[in-house]
Order: C-alpha cells, then sequence, then structure tokens
DNA sequence: ATATCAATATATCTAATAACATTATATTGA
DNA sequence: TCAATATAATGTTATTAGATATATTGATAT
C-alpha cells in the first residue's frame, strides 16, 4: 500500500500530522502560492513579485515573511535588493503534484498535438 | 522545468491557486489529515475513527462534513454505520508526498536494511 | 561623513472571518 | 426503542487580511 501507517503509532502520527500540517497551512494561501510559483521558476525581488502579482508591498513582504519563518524560501541580497528563491524540497514536491493537478489536467488540449 | 507556468496567464493561475488552496485548506488539519489517512488504509465507519483517534462523536461527524463536502472521501451505508472511503487522486497524491515527506524520511534507517 | 532616496522589513491595529468544542436534537436503520 | 450518525445552534477563541506608519539597510550624491 502507497501510505501505510500501520507501523506508525498514534503519537508519531500526530506529529508527522502536525509538520505536515503547519507546511500545508502556509502553501493554503493563494497570495503565498502564487509567490512560490513565481519564485519557483526565477529568483525573484520583492518589486518583481509586486508587479507580477499587483500585491502591495507591505502586504508582499508580511507573506514572504510567513514563508521564511517556515523554511520554504531563502533569500540572498544584492544591493538594495532581496532575492528569494524555493528552499524546500518538500514545498516543491507538494507543488508539482498541485501543477499536474491544477495547472494541466484542466486546460483543453492542444488541437495541434492532440491525438484523437 | 518542473513548474512551468510561463504560458498561463495570472487570472487562470488565480484560479488554479484558489482551488489548490481550497484543497489544501481542507487537509491542513491534523485531525482531518490523520482521519484521511486513516480511511486511506483501510475503509472505516464513524465508530472505527472515533476509537481510533480519540475524537468526539459530533466533532468527528463535523469534520468528515468538511471532507465530504470538498469532495476528499465518499460513503456507503451498511445498515446504521457508514463507511468512508477516499474519493479524491489529489487528495491522495498530496497525502503519498507528505507521507514520504513526513514519515518516512524523518525515522531512523533500520541497522538491518542500511548500506553504510 | 552626512543627507537622502530606494528597497524591503517590521510593528501595530482593526475588522472580518473562520475554526472548534460543546450541547442538544434530528435522522435512519435494526 | 436503541444504536449510529448527522445536523443545528451557540459561544468562544483564533486567524486573517489589509492598512498605515515606521524602521532598516544599501546606494548615491554632496
Amino acid at each position: 500500500m502507497a501510505i501505510d501507517t500501520t507501523g506508525i503509532d498514534l503519537q508519531s502520527m500526530r506529529e508527522a500530522a502536525d509538520r505536515s500540517c503547519s507546511m500545508l497551512k502556509t502553501l493554503s494561501n493563494p497570495d503565498r502560492l502564487l509567490l512560490l510559483c513565481k519564485i519557483a521558476q526565477n529568483e525573484s525581488c520583492v518589486g518583481d513579485l509586486e508587479e507580477a502579482l499587483g500585491i502591495h508591498q507591505p502586504t508582499l513582504s508580511q507573506q514572504l515573511g510567513v514563508l521564511r519563518d517556515e523554511g520554504l524560501v531563502e533569500t540572498r541580497r544584492e544591493g538594495k535588493r532581496i532575492y528569494y528563491s524555493v528552499a524546500s524540497q518538500d514545498a516543491l514536491a507538494i507543488m508539482q503534484t498541485l501543477y499536474t493537478q491544477f495547472c494541466t489536467t484542466k486546460r483543453p488540449t492542444s488541437r495541434l498535438t492532440r491525438k484523437d
């Protein structure tokens, strides 16, 4: 079975669930998820993100702070700018799953490439 | 690139993010996540879950209702009992990812099987 | 050095909302 | 009528979003 928890006691399961949920909660905000998607595609500074998503700077910094606190992103300073990149393979794996489900399967297949 | 959103406009991305977050939010509660894990392993009735997780019945039914509303579980009645099973492949995929990250990698590798 | 500006972060507050537990009651089947 | 489950109603506590103001840090010009 893919998910086999038979060898794990309840307390360990609760701990794993807590850690899982902590990350899921951080991901489950549309602004943050979009931020991560943008960042995953290319390292971006706050100004880039502000323009790309149309979110006000303080709100943006606040959400980036949430992502930082959870260890999902890391930063690099270059002069006045601070560049963000994805730091968590775990988060990337979840995003990849979401991408497959919500970004690819719901879009119509191209007529040029579809074989039917 | 694994996650390529360059061909998606902002509005579509927001829609995908909203749908993603809706599901993530439902998953990001330890009780619900544990419920899903139990249910994923074997179809369970409410009494089973109540005993397994030690959650009071009304609270349990409430959380199961949340899972139902989001389409993550489905039910089958057998006499007085109602049996729950996982209905969403999407949720299972996320859970699988979480399982790999939080249930397997953090546990010490067995000394019998580790090669080092 | 100092003043200043640009980029980002942090702090603080408020209103809105949601989450959760509890208790009570309803439904359905045996 | 009992057992299993769901729903409703309620109260409370947490969260959240967003706004505004302020602080920090680095670059630039004087």
